[in-house]
DNA sequence: CCTACCGATCGGTAGG
DNA sequence: CCTACCGATCGGTAGG
């Protein structure tokens, strides 16, 4: 017997639902996920679906907040597991790097990929999205300000500026992974991190 | 009188679809490139735009061939005039990131974009997108190579690594100009690749 | 959660 | 380069 999360058989349809839509925003975009598609995806009639969901926008609304939680889960809850700044910096690139594209089932970064399609669509859809990246690159800028506190990155870096280019090489792993080879393009994004923090790193005898 | 660049008239109007073509596709992405969209934004019928076009899927194939000689014309001729190595590079770069969005017409670059929405569509698209990508980078990764020679940045630099980076700074570019603020993220940008550059110069005693 | 339907739009074709 | 059309699909609604 399968316990459920939340109370209700509708909501659990819906997650069930909100599942299979985030899997195939993956592949499609959040713009290609269309109510169709996901109907016929988990077995119902369109207006079966619809009805969960007040709008489209809705559901994508939807979509990124359960991609955002499992973001939450799979990168960052793991992550500070480990002590606060370097340590906790490094783990979580690791599993960044790891969530921009899941292997197996194909797919790329859903929030990499949305912003780049509604970056020119105003409205709900756009505004959420740039939430949600502000508050991701506000996080990592503080666990970098940790990094810097401990004394394990210069006393003069800029955390959000450090925090930009990490997000960069995230984003050229993302581009490279879907159109050349994922391997190397991670190895590449590791090394470009290394490199990064390295030159900040005090020499032993200044610490 | 307006010159034709090309012979004949049904040239001169498939460049007139195709200048539209592109605005559009840069601001719906190549994906959402409709023919009935583009055909109202010229004034013609569809079957009118369809005829320059054997198939959508030629129509975005066009679209992404004109946009590279524009990215021809805008980015790498100019900075060609540079002498080669670090000043060609320096040219590149600060051209490439005022590519990267128009900030008049709206719209972010349509590479960066069109790999997103096309990484898991396999076809000629992605197959086209991924050549295009691929000798890019191998141009920009020559430039590096005569910095090197140069002696402008470090023997040991690896060509193909850096130009993913500066590649990466690119597209979180794109990202935030297109979420956040355009003028805050192009100086990130900038600050980030002269970083990138400064610790591999050999200082002037070594030279 | 269903059937049955709406107007609009999609890529593409016929025929001129 | 046009009109007129094809079947399919879109987001969404009515009514149950």
């Amino acid at each position: 017997m399968v316990r459920q999360t939340t109370a209700g058989k509708g909501a659990a349809t819906r997650e069930v639902i909100l599942g299979t839509a985030c899997a195939l925003a993956r592949v499609n975009g959040l713009d290609g996920l269309t109510i169709g598609v996901l109907a016929d995806a988990v077995g119902m009639s369109k207006s079966g679906v619809f009805a969960h969901f007040g709008s489209r926008e809705d559901l994508q609304l939807a979509v990124l907040d359960t991609t955002a939680q499992r973001f939450v889960q799979q990168v960052i809850e793991p992550a500070a597991l480990q002590p606060a700044g370097l340590p906790q910096l490094r783990a979580i690139v690791d599993r960044w790097f790891d969530w921009i594209r899941h292997e197996r089932t194909g797919g790329g970064c859903l929030f990499t990929a949305a912003a780049s399609e509604f970056d020119d669509q105003p409205g709900p859809v756009r505004a959420h999205l740039a939430r949600q990246q502000a508050r991701w690159r506000g996080y990592l800028s503080r666990v970098i300000e940790q990094a810097v506190s401990a004394g394990e990155l210069a006393a003069d870096t800029d955390p959000a500026q450090l925090a930009f280019e990490i997000t960069g090489f995230a984003m050229v792993l993302h581009h490279d992974s879907g159109l050349f080879d994922y391997t190397e393009a991670r190895m590449r994004g590791l090394r470009a991190f290394e490199r990064l923090i390295t030159p900040f790193i005090p020499p032993r005898n200044a610490r």
